[in-house]
DNA sequence: ACTGGATCCTGACTGC
DNA sequence: TGCAGTCAGGATCCAG
């Protein structure tokens, strides 16, 4: 699954090839997705317009149409967009195909189907597409004051707090454990037990990790490409995703995996030692 | 109001 | 080779 620098990447890459296209047509499969398709919506909205800018929201990719409305994508976590020649063949998990005017088709291709199709109506209220969204973490918004206030008396473990998208948007299981792993937090510290530093530390990192991640073209992990169909080689700079049992790059000592709330989180226990000195569950298995 | 766990879905991988 | 079990980038729903 993308988290915010794949987004961000796969919506570069679709930029250039899609603002000025109009859409001519679009066909989708019968399979069931997260959300109902806004069938409506889009033979309004979308069918006939031309797209004036592609841009991100939180995970979500935005196209805009000269209908002021936005075709509006999520990718769940194993959503990908490409381009094809109108002739090729659909590939299995192909649900959604738009034929633009130059006669390629931009394919929505989902094997797990937790993605989703949406449209904003020109004048409707964001909060009924996208919920309540925290900042992006690039924004002024998401600053210490504001961090620590969203924390104050909340237990849940920082790494989890950090993946709320009503608390900030775009990071996601592999960027909360290596943002965590540069600022020397556990994750499993309680969110409300940070002070401004940490927090300070948390956003200055937060921005350097996830714009190195852009600047890799992404993170591959199996399904995820970009819209030119090229890996991100950012899975070789991580320094604690997916590597229980190496050494930490930083002190050489082992990292250890744990699961909070239910998703698989990594940490050295050296530079981020457990908050009081406490013990965190180690992983079963 | 918060929290952790289950859930949606398919496919890859592991161990027996 | 086959089968069962576990796990995966996200987000939502539910019970406690």
């Amino acid at each position: 699954m993308p988290e915010l620098p794949e987004v961000e990447v796969i919506c570069r890459g679709l930029a250039p090839n899609l603002v000025g296209r109009k859409i001519i047509s679009a066909s989708f499969s019968n399979e069931k997705m997260r959300l109902p398709l806004p069938n409506r919506q889009i033979s309004k909205l979308v069918i006939g317009r031309e797209i004036t800018l592609v841009r991100r929201l939180a995970k979500f990719i935005l196209l805009d149409m000269d209908s002021s409305a936005s075709l509006v994508i999520h990718l769940g976590m194993t959503g990908r967009l490409n381009f094809f020649p109108a002739a090729t063949a659909a590939a299995k998990h192909d649900h959604a195909r738009w034929l633009l005017d130059n006669g390629l088709e931009l394919r929505f291709n989902d094997t797990r189907r937790f993605g989703s199709i949406q449209v904003l109506e020109p004048g409707a209220n964001p909060l009924e597409v996208f919920g309540e969204l925290g900042p992006d973490p690039f924004w002024p918004e998401f600053n210490a004051d504001y961090l620590a206030g969203r924390a104050k008396g909340r237990t849940v473990p920082v790494k989890n707090f950090l993946m709320d998208y009503n608390v900030v948007t775009g990071i996601g299981n592999i960027y909360a454990s290596e943002i965590l792993h540069t600022s020397r937090i556990n994750p499993a510290t309680p969110a409300g037990q940070l002070r401004a530093l940490e927090w300070q530390k948390i956003i200055t990192n937060s921005r350097l990790v996830l714009e190195a991640a852009i600047a890799c073209g992404g993170t591959t992990i199996s399904d995820y490409v970009n819209s030119r169909g090229e890996k991100g080689y950012f899975q070789t700079r991580l320094q604690v995703y997916g590597r229980e049992g190496e050494a930490c790059p930083t002190c050489r000592k082992a990292i250890r995996q744990v699961r909070l709330g239910g998703r698989a989180s990594f940490y050295c226990p050296s530079c981020q030692p457990e908050p009081g000195g406490g013990k965190t569950t180690r992983k079963r298995r």
